[in-house]
DNA sequence: TGCAGTGTATTACATACATAGTACAGTAAA
DNA sequence: TTTACTGTACTATGTATGTAATACACTGCA
């Protein structure tokens, strides 16, 4: 078992990972993504499990079935993972971030700092 | 049932509540927290969900125990909740929320907007 | 056609989480 | 001592999650 956090479901961890695959590039619209089978033995995880991750992207339009062919990336999946994303990131991350660092005491350069930290370690990879 | 999320577990929630409490100065050192049936009918949990959760304090040592009389706060539990909070938010939280700026195409400026915004909020209240 | 790889469905089992109810033991105060 | 709170410890039940194994139906291709 490759890689999951142990405070979140597995299958709700690997939906977000299609999400971001989706959102960086790496699966474009039409594109197929792996078979359950496939991917259960590259995670190492259950193929139900996979087939419960790819049951909740289906019901979102995110992904839509080909029955024996696999699962392919809808055609407006970026737009309707960027709604969503979008609205919670704003809506319901940020306020947690700033409220923990109201309590932990961190100042607003901290964040700008790190930031840019961050992209500077994205160019060294 | 008050207002818990459905995708972490209501225990962890609770204790994240308590180090909430205390960060902010609603509960100091040596304070007495509330009983397990209290806090359980408040917020409109089972008392044992309670107990997990004190359980789980008392094993970082930021509460505990005093037999037919209640859950104290240590005296050194902030300076443990300030330790843990303050690397896991550094090294996983501002990371992660980084990475979703960028998947989102959220720039840098947003999130100084954002953040004065939420003050501003704050003193509305 | 046969075959390998797809999704789909089912059953069984184990664990974590949450609820419900009951009982017992320690403490403080009337 | 009695009473009313505490924490603690059970048993039982149900749901969600994850694993394991098996079977069936569909699609593309040799």
């Amino acid at each position: 078992m490759t890689d999951f956090r142990q405070d979140k479901a597995i299958y709700l961890q690997m939906a977000d990972r299609i999400c971001d695959g989706i959102l960086s590039g790496e699966y474009r619209p039409g594109d197929r993504i792996p078979s359950v089978r496939e991917l259960a033995v590259f995670l190492g995880v259950n193929a139900n499990t996979v087939v419960k991750s790819y049951e909740l992207l289906s019901r979102q339009g995110i992904i839509q079935t080909r029955r024996g062919m696999g699962y392919y990336v809808t055609e407006d999946a970026m737009a309707k993972i960027l709604d969503d994303h979008r609205t919670r990131f704003l809506e319901e991350t940020l306020p947690e971030v700033f409220r923990q660092m109201q309590l932990l005491g961190i100042p607003a350069e901290t964040l700008t700092e790190k930031r840019e930290e961050w992209l500077r370690s994205l160019r060294t990879d």
